[in-house]
DNA sequence: AATTTTTGTTCAGCAAGGTAAACAACGAAG
DNA sequence: CTTCGTTGTTTACCTTGCTGAACAAAAATT
């Protein structure tokens, strides 16, 4: 049976998830630190994050606790293995999602980022697997890709209702999409 | 210019999201038990949550502040309709998520329903309406529709190369697919 | 009417994640 | 050698969001 939206199992595994928000956000800076110019300091990563040194002290520190951070021969801040493939996977799903919200959503690029940045620690391997699927599939230059690509770009410009479509939300006959523009943003 | 993924002004939006992820829940709640019993109390809502209905007392006289809350004349909590509307648009983003993982991106039900949770309150309005469209046009009737779904089953099954397609990701080859599944789960 | 239960609120405490300020330590420059 | 600037850490404090315990008020029971 499905499990309610509030289920107590679902909802709060979001403060359970194995990594937070900023210490996704700590390893990358480290990660792109070491790109751009060789080395990692902590000040270069609270600069980077633009966060006092005094908590990316402590958040650095949390990460060697868990082993995910170490330092090098020169004291510079270091990815371990651990680290280094926890940092792969989220960058991974940060350039799935952003990708797919700008190339075959065609959301706006900040918007497309944003989301993506508030999304890329949440969601599975599993599912950022299939997304990738789906993606390189619809982007691909295979004939029935490109006509889809067609089809839908005048789909999306009129909105239309499709024929024979029923809605995969509310099971109904494209009342839903209309119905849904009520539902406004709010402050 | 495309900003870095770690740019200040993306990545902490996350904790200045408009609503954070259990003031969603708690919203949510209201909606779900009124629906069911026809009222809704403090209690009730604590319950549903599975949390303490000392966090439940205070977590909805932020929301009262808020306007999004208010108590009916026999003092059950009530949404008001700003709070109508949040949680609508915060249910349809769920909905629409949990959806399309499923019937499009054929995960299994459970970590679709737990990534979507994760990701509802975070997921733009512009997003999450587009998204809808695809999976509109993809679980559509439509000729075109129904020939994709046909091939992307192979295309799943056999995880293929397609031919001439070029990774969105790292713009190569086909290495991409093969490199990510490196890039493990961890602890 | 008196007692017990349920309900809702408040308070102290904890954890994560920030800030600002104080401070130690190192390295370069006078 | 001393002084100054940078670096890294620590400390006190804030906010969000939880727990558990104490407590008042309302409902239900006896």
């Amino acid at each position: 049976m499905e499990k309610a939206i509030n289920d107590a199992t679902y909802w709060r595994e979001f403060d359970n998830n194995a990594l937070s928000h900023s210490m996704a956000h700590y390893l990358m800076a480290i990660n792109a630190l070491r790109d751009d110019l060789g080395y990692a300091r902590t000040t270069d990563v609270a600069e980077m994050l633009s966060v006092s040194r005094g908590a990316a002290s402590m958040a650095l520190s949390q990460l060697k606790k868990r082993g995910w951070v170490a330092e090098d021969p020169h004291r510079f801040l270091l990815l371990t293995n651990h680290g280094k493939q926890i940092t792969n996977s989220i960058e991974h799903n940060y350039v799935i999602l952003s990708k797919f919200f700008e190339r075959v959503l065609h959301v706006d690029e900040p918007t497309a980022a944003a989301d993506a940045c508030k999304i890329e620690h949440l969601m599975s391997m599993e599912t950022g697997q299939r997304l990738l699927w789906l993606m390189r599939y619809l982007l691909s230059d295979e004939e029935l890709a490109v006509r889809v690509r067609e089809r839908m770009k005048g789909f999306r410009e009129r909105c239309d209702p499709i024929q024979g479509s029923v809605c995969p939300i509310c099971g109904g006959e494209d009342e839903c999409l209309a119905s849904e523009s009520e539902a406004g943003r709010e402050s």
